[in-house]
This record gives C-alpha cells, sequence and structure tokens, in this order.
DNA sequence: GTCAATTCACATGAAAGAGACCACGGTCTAGTG
DNA sequence: CTAGACCGTGGTCTCTTTCATGTGAATTGACGA
C-alpha cells in the first residue's frame, strides 16, 4: 500500500516540471522592478524621503482597482527607502499590515496588537481592554527614537467593519508621542469610500492622494512576459498564451493578478496533464479550476445558515424559474431548516445572509421595487450551470439530507 | 388625463444580547521541606 | 511555605435578535379639463 504512493511522491519529484520558479507568480511576491509604475513609484519616493531626514513625511492614501499594483509599488519603495535608511543607520519601521485578513487585523483591537507584536510585545488574542492594548502599543512606540511607516492595505474593509475611530486615534497618536512619529499610509480599492468617513479624519489621513489607474492589455501582457520568463523554463509558453491571459484580465478592470493567477493555474494543469507546454486550452481550463475552487470553497467551508439559504435558493430556482424574491426564498429556508432540525434565523438576518452570497458571487441579488407589491431583491443564482450538480451535492451530505 | 398620496414588502441601520473565548488577580489545595 | 488548580470578574468577538426607520414605483383617488 505504502509502495505506490512512495514511488508516486517520487516521480512527483523526478518529474520535470514547466516550472522554474513558481514563487514569482504567486501574489505575495514582490519583484524588483515594477514596469509602468514609475510615475507612481516616483511620487511615493518623493512624498516618503523626508525619511531620510528623519521628518515625518505626509499621510498618504493610495486608491486603484485590484491588481493595479497598489501593494507591490508601495512595499518596494518603501523597501527601498529602508535600504537607504539602513545603510545611513535612521531608525525607520515600516509596518505593512493586510486589514482584509480575518484574525489578523480587522477590528481595532487585532489592529493595535498585531502592529505592537511586530515591535516585539505579547499580546493575547482577546482579554484585554483596548486601551490597555493603546497604552503598550505607545510604549513599544515611543520606546526609542524613530519614524514608524504603518501602511494599511484594504483600509476600506477595517472602516466598514470596524468604524473610522481607529483612524482617528491613529492621526493623533502624534500629538501624545514625544520620541517618535508615525506615518501613514492607506491603501483602499475603493474610491467612494472616503466620503464616508469623517472629514476631520479624512484631511489628515489623505495629505497626499495618489491614483492607481488599471492597466492596460498591452501592459499587463509586459509584466507577464518579464514574470514568465523567469518563472517558467525556455520555450513551454505557446504563442498566443500570454496575449489571451492578458485579454482576459483587461475584460476585468486591467487586474494584472487575475492574470498571473491565470497564467499559474494554467501551468499547473499542464503540468499535471504532463504535457510539456502551455497551450492556450490550458488558459481555458485554468479559467474554469479557478471559478470551480472558489466556489466549492466557499460553499463547503461557510457556516451552515449559508449552506443552508443557498440550499434553499437552490432549490427554488429548480421548481420555478429565476427571478426569485426574498420573501419566496424566506418562506423554503424555514422549512429546510425545520428539515434540517436546526433553529431558523430571522429574515432580517436571512436578508443579510442573502446579501453576502451576492458578495460572494454566488448569486447576483439586486434590489428593486415592484411599486405597489413592494421592495425587494430580485435574485438569480450565478453558479455556472456544470457546478450545480457537485454543489448540490455538497450540500445534501453537509446538511444530512439524504 | 394628471398628480400627489398611499401602500406594499421588504431593505437598511442601530443597538443590544448570547455565548465562546481569554487574561488577570485572588483564593484554595496538595505536596514539599 | 509554595506551586499549581480553581474561581470570579471583566474584557473582546462573532453571530443574532429586536426595534426602528427608509424606500421606489404601482396603484389609488381626488381633481380639473
Amino acid at each position: 500500500m505504502a509502495e505506490p504512493l512512495h514511488t508516486y511522491f517520487e516521480r512527483f519529484i523526478t518529474k520535470d516540471s514547466i516550472f522554474l520558479d513558481k514563487h514569482l507568480l504567486q501574489s505575495n511576491y514582490t519583484p524588483t522592478a515594477i514596469l509602468h509604475r514609475d510615475d507612481q513609484i516616483k511620487v511615493i519616493a518623493d512624498i516618503l524621503s523626508p525619511l531620510l531626514k528623519m521628518e515625518k513625511p505626509s499621510n498618504l492614501f493610495v486608491y486603484g482597482k485590484t491588481g493595479t499594483g497598489k501593494t507591490v509599488t508601495v512595499r518596494y519603495t518603501t523597501n527601498e527607502i529602508l535600504k537607504v535608511a539602513g545603510e545611513h543607520n535612521k531608525p525607520i519601521k515600516v509596518c505593512y499590515l493586510n486589514c482584509k485578513m480575518k484574525k489578523i487585523a480587522d477590528t481595532e483591537y487585532r489592529l493595535i496588537a498585531h502592529i505592537s507584536r511586530m515591535f516585539g510585545k505579547a499580546i493575547p488574542p482577546t482579554g484585554l481592554p483596548t486601551d490597555e492594548v493603546y497604552n503598550i502599543f505607545f510604549k513599544a512606540l515611543d520606546s526609542s527614537k524613530q519614524i514608524v511607516v504603518l501602511i494599511l492595505d484594504e483600509i476600506d474593509q477595517l472602516i466598514h467593519k470596524a468604524g473610522d475611530e481607529i483612524l482617528y486615534n491613529l492621526t493623533r497618536i502624534n500629538e501624545q508621542l514625544v520620541n517618535s512619529q508615525v506615518c501613514l499610509i492607506g491603501i483602499s480599492n475603493d474610491v467612494l469610500f472616503v466620503d464616508n468617513i469623517d472629514p476631520r479624519i479624512k484631511s489628515s489621513l489623505s495629505e497626499e492622494e495618489i491614483v492607481f489607474p488599471p492597466y492596460n492589455a498591452i501592459q499587463i501582457q509586459e509584466i507577464l512576459h518579464t514574470r514568465a520568463g523567469k518563472a517558467f523554463r525556455e520555450g513551454v509558453i505557446n504563442e498566443g498564451v500570454i496575449e489571451k491571459c492578458a485579454a482576459y484580465a483587461a475584460r476585468e478592470h486591467g487586474d494584472a493578478r487575475r492574470a498571473l493567477d491565470l497564467l499559474r493555474v494554467a501551468g499547473e494543469v499542464a503540468d499535471r496533464e504532463g504535457a510539456g507546454e502551455i497551450m492556450i486550452k490550458h488558459i481555458d481550463e485554468a479559467e474554469r479550476k479557478i471559478e470551480k475552487d472558489r466556489v466549492l470553497d466557499i460553499v463547503s467551508t461557510y457556516p451552515k445558515q449559508f449552506q443552508v439559504a443557498l440550499h434553499s435558493i437552490v432549490a427554488l430556482r429548480k421548481r420555478q424559474k429565476e427571478p426569485l424574491y426574498t420573501g419566496e426564498i424566506y418562506e423554503i429556508y424555514k422549512g429546510l431548516c425545520n428539515r434540517v432540525g436546526i433553529s431558523a434565523l430571522t429574515q432580517r438576518r436571512v436578508s443579510d445572509i442573502v446579501g453576502e452570497l451576492d458578495m460572494l458571487g454566488l448569486i447576483n441579488a439586486k434590489v428593486i421595487s415592484k411599486g405597489r407589491y413592494g421592495r425587494t431583491r430580485e435574485i438569480s443564482l450565478s453558479i455556472p450551470q456544470a457546478l450545480l450538480p457537485q454543489i448540490e451535492e455538497i450540500l445534501d451530505t453537509s446538511l444530512n439530507l439524504r
């Protein structure tokens, strides 16, 4: 029994992959050179340069859609500054935080706790009062003379979940620090989100603003070419593959990350097939696989209540044609809860769950008004037809429905 | 026919509760010398 | 005498409920032409 598996793994090691270094295509990789972002790099460098004279730079706000290189550019520039600062012995510290990461920095407590940990303070995941954590944070900051650059990625998520008080506290923090200074860099996908925050915070947070425009198809092609050149063996990429990836990503508002993902997965697919090269059909397959993995992952890992809600929608969808409305779904949902043996939530909550399923892209829910007949969500399933049977099966087993 | 008021069926917001998890400090218990 | 077990209190976090308020256009009904 052990032998076949063993040889399987052996073969895995010895089999030549078309990848040289897959890491280059993963989204957490920071390249040594960044294409098509020269202007932005220059502006950021200008804004941050006072650091090297130990003066606090202006706070900076960076906008741009996903996959426009915001994070990469900011990290790259700060890394370069850190290098120079290191050579001249300037005590500068850069803290990068992704606020979207669950359990890391999506509340005020966790954010401060996480930064404090970067300063070597042990902070329990819960239990302490928030102002206590602030105190620890202050002491850690102020223990020596230094300038701290705090990069808050996906800051809109943080504000959405935790309110804008955090930003108020953070922007005010400099007034209380004696030795140190804090400079904030906020990164956001959502251009409109600043409109929702307190104007006082807005003005102090975004002393400077930079907008990252989407890449166009040509630019994405160039990015893919440079990365793919190092990530893959020579000559394994067929004609037109890069172009197709780029076109796909350009369709999605110039999202370079999507393009890189697509190329990587296409490579994996080709590898598994044992094809020695990436062909155009692998891209199509990768596109399907990415979508499939995403959907199946959501469906199997989300809480029971979400599964019941989704199951109701799928079931109702089979019985009648779209569009479906909230009220109908709630009725089915209640019945299903009965059958499954869990307590039904209120309509208020189910309404939110439907909203979240929409955000996840599993369904399409649009609020419409049917005039005299009220206001409701018009719901349709947006899962590819081919995946439906598989999803039903997952839901059924997970909910113990035959 | 026109136009404002009405009305429906939820959407959306705010606040507060339940229950899980956790730190901290005080008290109790058992083992040790 | 002391280390460790065991509370009680007070904190955060997530998921929910409760209560309140908002909303957009089909429908209604009064009004005037």
